[in-house]
DNA sequence: ATTAGCACTCTGATAGGGGGAGTGCTAATT
DNA sequence: AATTAGCACTCCCCCTATCAGAGTGCTAAT
């Protein structure tokens, strides 16, 4: 693939940027009247050609502007849009919204979806951060009937387990009281796998909940486990190219279908420090392929981390939303080292 | 209003049944055709005409067939649709899916939704059984930094909680752990309220911790905390009536905006018992205009209960899905008496 | 390499014209 | 008094034709 002019170029650059502002295709003569480049719309033409036969751009039809592909998308925010930082003001708002909140996680999560829905008018998802490879804190045992104990347990990061357990021999509260004081002496932070390796040296009662305790902390490292947060979505069916009823069956499928967006999520952003910007699902996530996430993943590195971000049509203004969630990122990362260091 | 006469009735009755069905306005003709009623189209069409006065049909515009308003649904519900036990064979195919999965809560969830959601093709709502006025079982504290503790507290019912407390007084685990045994004795089966004035009477840390208890607790409490399992959403969108844009709108409205599913659930299922059905929102709720309600309460009488049902749109099939949902309330309190007691 | 010019293509909006389904009314019938 | 047949009327929906507009691709000239 031979590289591109610096005609063709600016040539992409606009189309990209008018179409992600209009919504329809562009042609050569907008393209020559709205941006100063010196040259007639046949040569414009001539270049659109070649970017179509490259891959870049797409026809609807013949004698309808010109679509960026997400090729042509991809070409744009790797090296034509150059990243600007947030203004100072926007800055400002977001943090004197998060000190109006109390300091509390929860909350913080909420808020934070809340402002980059609001600030970007497409949805976003954000986690709570957890840690990568969490250690067992406590575990807690309460008697619910005869058999059945509930077991609840707390990680290192803050994150809760409980699960409904029904033990081979009964016991009443107080000998439950004592075991779960042995077992977190003994269990202390060990993680998921030590956890387990430990439940084979136990005898029936403690082995049977340390390894109910395994089973949990694994589990809530699965993906689709993650507790993904969305908010929004009404305002990606609001644009345009969503219109058409089966694409608004696209949307609904990808936001219901459990732990699909969870698993896509937690593979792109924690593969990668920085913000990510992954457009039309680029061959591995093909149910993506009218959309764009932009994610980033924020915490304290190493220890515990979650993930801000935002999806919306593959038609995005990539230029501020990049720096959207870059900003948002630090900011939570900020909140979380204060917090929990 | 005077009372329907039985013709009347009959018409409404087949009227209803046949828009649910095919979902195009019935005109007097094809009923006439299709019902052995031995009267001629001229006078069913004089029975439509005053149905339409009473309030129970309308015109989509002159020259079409009728459509049931949602008074005529409810009458259809109320007085024509004779309620039918669910099938033998469909109590069984649900129950033995009951059998395959684990004893667990939150699979009973899933395993509720996903069934109702695919033998309705509409969406359906699940919540978790928790207690009317929630009692004090355990709080736990976690040393997460310097002042920061992790207050996680289990209730009586399962439900749990958790929220990040700065305490005014930083302090190491071990005497955390000492306050946490002594609250856990203070406590122990109180009520929201019972804890909070309590709370007046403790010193300074154990005050403060106590009144984040309760404070936790109230919050267990309100509607907006209810944790409304959805599923199946995707299939309301497929229904012909929600071909437009603008009610694809109010779905994933109604969807999103947070606690508001929640509060009319809470209120509609725990006023009594029983299946509730709500057409169109009567009144009440007018952004549930298009949409019905089919929900039942489930759990232990007075006790811990949940809420199961379908959301859909207007033209539903309640002589099916009624009978579905009283079933599946049926069954999940018979589990949760089995587990919980 | 660039450009002006031109033929061609496709869309989208607009208007017109049946065909069809269904109503509402009236007068006749039972 | 209720029912019915008949008929005029209304409105939707689908099909078609038309036309302007926008944009392309090609060619020949610069």
């Amino acid at each position: 693939m031979e590289p591109l002019s610096q005609r063709e170029e600016q040539v992409l650059d606009f189309i990209v940027r008018e179409y992600i502002d209009t919504a329809t295709p562009v042609g050569s003569k907008t393209l020559t009247e709205h941006c100063g480049l010196g040259v007639s719309s046949a040569t414009v033409r001539a270049d659109m050609g070649r970017l179509e036969k490259m891959g870049y751009l797409t026809h609807p039809h013949t004698s309808a502007g010109r679509t960026p592909t997400p090729l042509g998308y991809r070409y744009f925010v790797g090296f034509l849009m150059r990243e600007t930082a947030l203004p100072l003001s926007e800055r400002r708002m977001i943090e004197h919204q998060f000190h109006q909140v109390d300091r509390d996680l929860e909350q913080w999560i909420r808020l934070a979806g809340a402002i980059l829905t609001s600030m970007t008018d497409t949805a976003s998802l954000v986690t709570a951060p957890t840690a990568r490879r969490p250690r067992f804190k406590r575990a807690e045992l309460v008697r619910i009937s005869e058999a059945n104990v509930l077991v609840s347990i707390v990680l290192q990061d803050g994150t809760m387990r409980r699960r409904i357990v029904s033990l081979s021999a009964s016991q009443t509260q107080d000998p439950l009281r004592a075991t779960a004081e042995e077992l977190n002496a003994l269990l202390a932070d060990l993680t998921g796998e030590e956890v387990k390796t430990r439940a084979s040296n136990l005898t029936s009662t403690q082995a049977q909940l340390a390894e109910e305790i395994a089973d949990l902390m694994a589990q809530a490292n699965l993906p689709h486990d993650l507790e993904l947060h969305r908010y929004g979505f009404a305002n990606i069916l609001r644009q345009p190219e969503f219109a058409a009823a089966e694409k608004v069956e696209r949307v609904v499928g990808i936001l219901e279908e459990p732990g699909r967006l969870e698993s896509i999520v937690a593979e792109i952003a924690l593969s990668r420090a920085g913000v990510q910007v992954v457009i039309g699902g680029e061959e591995r996530w093909p149910q993506m392929r009218d959309f764009s996430l932009v994610l980033a993943r924020y915490g304290a590195i190493r220890r515990t981390t979650g993930v801000v971000g935002l999806m919306g049509p593959l038609r995005m203004p990539y230029n501020r939303n990049v720096p959207m969630v870059s900003y948002m990122a630090d900011l939570m990362s900020r909140l979380v080292r204060e917090r929990y260091t």
